[in-house]
DNA sequence: AATGAATGAGATTTCATTCAT
DNA sequence: AATGAATGAAATCTCATTCAT
């Protein structure tokens, strides 16, 4: 009966439930992910959702607080990824500003692809939020697209990258990304996620780099056939 | 009954008749591409359309199918205005590989720009359409992005442009034409159409020009600050 | 095209419009309140009240609200009756004190009697009513109920009623207005409306007049058996 | 298997968990009276009783069979209470037929003033249960009410009341007495319980008393101001 | 004895579409 | 050509009830 015996009891026990509410709130952003992506959101019913998911309809309300909610949980589990992975992918790729951009461009193309359903949800379904939600989601989206402004400033200072519109270059890169989970039953055809960004990035580094530099990275400047 | 008969009735009343149809049918399609728009085609009753447009929901029905058709009909236009307008502004921007092209990307933004409500529409309800509805958009953005791929086959063929993938290149400079109605409400801030243009345009022209022909498009390749 | 005939066209247009949204509106209203008072509001579905009006559910929306709409609608309507009807009957009634007593405790019986189903959910019904609602409810006994009230603080002020409590009286004789209606299944049996009528108010003005008027009012007293 | 048996387990432990038992029934009547007079028992889900009770839903069905077993235990519960309280309070009165009925009134009034939020339950939520439970229901009602009728009866006979209906006074009075509850809210501004039951039964008593017998209870005839 | 996650039937409400006028 | 009242299928969401723990 004493605190620690308590605590004892309590923790394993609220833990594998906060385990189990975090498995079954997954499942169910999967579930919608892939069926929204599909459908559309709108054409998705509850039923529907409930079917994919393998539960009933009334649980997915013990987890979500409608359809709205879940639609933005997902588009912010994304969100939440580029915040967590792309930060990480930069501080490993070394000090070299190209390094660096090629880096982050490559991570958000990995987060994009690992999400593919929800990422096209971000573009497609934003008129189906709440005002709140759509502030929150833009919110996320310059956050998380911070990194790559970050990266440009940074080589246009050092003299490698030319002196061009730092926010119009993030959003072109950004755009070039989910191009990738927006044609992907096209681009799946031609070549893959390799080709992809391979392709993306020497297009992007023969606009930035200043001619000066191109030499020394001329290896990244030259078109694959 | 004979197609003679028909034409006889077509001159005096017919003709003022499908003249009013026409004015119609643009004026029910600009007012649902706006509410569609602004709010999600799923979001727009038949009955705010009717209101927008200040007819009748049983008006609509007389113009167009139902609600699929009309917002059919709404991307549709737009596509149908990228087959006109593209080709024309080619055509009258001269011989140079370089000049074509701009022209072409030119074009197509300019095209956006005016259909700014309809454009998105394109990204962001193509799921709502029928099977049929979908072939057809498909079919029509293939046939209106074949120009960009034909100039960049032929720039590249002349040696002017890197040998790039044109499919890829291609879709980005579609993406970035879309990229105006998108983010339209942002960019708006920051800088109007021309420097838009202008800036995607010199940024593309980076990443394409051959070094060798960079001296020649010197002017082009300079970015503004 | 004179505004004199702009009026002329619309006016019996118009006019048949609203005539018949007045009845398809009592229509409903009479509909709810016979389903909502045998089996109470909350039992009784949109589905059932469409089909017992002959109706669609679809079009109850085009005349309420909701569901609660139109509970406040029925609820609204017999406390007009009251505002109405009550004042009437009680200038009808003459000068004399007494006589305007029960004139105005009369008529509110037969407005009661009316709207019998509907009577009732004033008291079964009120806690489904929104806030707002419920306010307005509240307003709308008070002013029904406020004749009541006037009648007998003159009848106290002329010595012909005992010096009462005023609030308490009025309560009283709506209640036993009201009881026509919770119990009427009981004494539909025993008695009719005018017995009802008639012993309530032998009773309240056994009650309620002064001693010294006893004998003028002699006839009203006795109680019948 | 034989009572013998039962009643041999009933001592040691079985004592203390029926009173246990008893005591769980009660806080769960309780909250709910609390909950369905404030917001009508369609409005309170059993979450929400539970959560009011501070017991989880599935402990509810421990007790009662559902819901609407709830809600006429909850019901019987005033009931029983009139069954017990009333006869004893006429009991403990004494033998004048006057002194009887006021005590018999005031019984019902405390009855009810100790039940209010269940007390109003029985007018507004009879609807809401089933057959068998409308119909125990109005037994159980009937029978809270033959005190009355007999004290009326007994006073009729004897002379001091006034030859009036039986069935209808008593009705009245019950009104009265549920009076305190429904309109708990106004009165209790203007006056509290002492008051309401005096003034009621000074009213009542008005009605009542034979005229020959008014100066013996002149007393009890006087209106306070 | 007690919990609360899970179920699924059923309720309210919306809205594309029709059709008499 | 134009209206808008009427329909009814379908969607979202709630909540009484069950049952494994």
């Amino acid at each position: 009966m004493s605190s620690a015996a308590h605590e004892a009891d309590l923790d394993p026990a609220e833990a594998a439930r906060q385990a189990r509410a975090r498995r079954r709130s997954a499942q169910l952003m999967t579930a919608a992910a892939r069926l929204m992506e599909r459908d559309g959101s709108h054409a998705v019913s509850m039923q529907a959702l409930a079917e994919e998911a393998g539960v009933s309809v009334g649980l997915i309300y013990r987890y979500f607080g409608g359809k709205d909610d879940l639609l933005l949980a997902v588009i912010v589990n994304v969100l939440d990824a580029f915040a967590i992975r792309v930060p990480n992918a930069i501080a490993a790729a070394g000090h070299d500003p190209v390094d660096r951009l090629m880096a982050a461009f490559r991570s958000y193309c990995e987060v994009i692809d690992q999400h593919r359903n929800a990422a096209v949800l971000t573009y497609r379904e934003s008129r189906s939020l709440s005002q709140d939600g759509r502030q929150r989601i833009k919110e996320l989206e310059v956050q998380a697209s911070e990194p790559l402004r970050a990266l440009l400033a940074d080589g246009i200072e050092a003299g490698v990258l030319a002196p061009v519109d730092v926010e119009l270059v993030a959003y072109n890169l950004l755009l070039a990304a989910h191009g990738w989970a927006l044609k992907h039953w096209y681009f799946e055809r031609t070549f893959g996620f390799e080709d992809y960004v391979t392709k993306q990035t020497t297009l992007a580094l023969n606009a930035l780099i200043q001619p000066r530099y191109r030499r020394r990275y001329r290896k990244l400047l030259e078109f694959s056939t």
